[in-house]
DNA sequence: AACTATTTATAAGA
DNA sequence: TTCTTATAAATAGTT
């Protein structure tokens, strides 16, 4: 029996929490962070498993630019300009990927999201 | 004792893999569908999270773009560019931004990329 | 910056 | 392809 098991935890571990701004600014700055990193490094692995190419660009509230691509951002981009135009000029939206342009991810299973 | 416990299990569950092309079509397809979703996912939160605007652009192996911004994929790009453009006229690279370009991930403590 | 308990993502399998 | 299961990986709160 553990029931009086008094040895405090040493830690809570990781808590859950809401997908909402992170008021504290110290905490709101190490979550950027750390999450950041979390988010590059799974694109990278996105774009080595399945030979995509991406590209990531970020600001901070800051203003500070953070950007990551492959092969890079640059080109990422250029293309990306140029599919809209070549899109656009053929009247030919590409199915699935530009209604997701304002961050919607209601739909998903995650309910916790407050936009 | 369980030494013998025949129950076969169900599943083996998420296996680690190691951060290189799929090779299987159907296999890179499926980690496609669902690592781009995490992505995504992971992108969004960070930008509620911590007041980040973000864009992300990727086109798959058969060209494919999936665009995903806040608040929009535009604004962030013309944005990104234009922040390049002053800084290269002033001749101040932005600090931290810019050495990640090609996917450098391999001074994190995740040793098993293959670039 | 490191730690640890927990949540979250996801590789396989059904 | 959608759902489930078991496990790997990310990370919130703490030190």
């Amino acid at each position: 029996m553990e029931t009086l098991n008094k040895k405090k935890r040493s830690s809570r571990g990781r808590q859950k929490i809401d997908i909402k701004k992170i008021e504290n600014e110290a905490a709101r700055q190490v979550a950027f962070t750390k999450r950041r990193q979390g988010v590059m490094k799974k694109a990278c692995e996105l774009s080595i498993l399945c030979g995509v190419e991406f590209a990531i660009v970020a600001f901070s509230p800051a203003g500070k630019p953070f950007s990551l691509g492959h092969p890079s951002v640059e080109s990422i981009v250029a293309r990306f300009l140029d599919h809209g135009r070549v899109a656009a000029s053929q009247a030919q939206q590409p199915a699935e990927c530009q209604l997701n342009l304002r961050c919607a991810y209601t739909q998903r299973t995650t309910p916790n999201f407050q936009l």
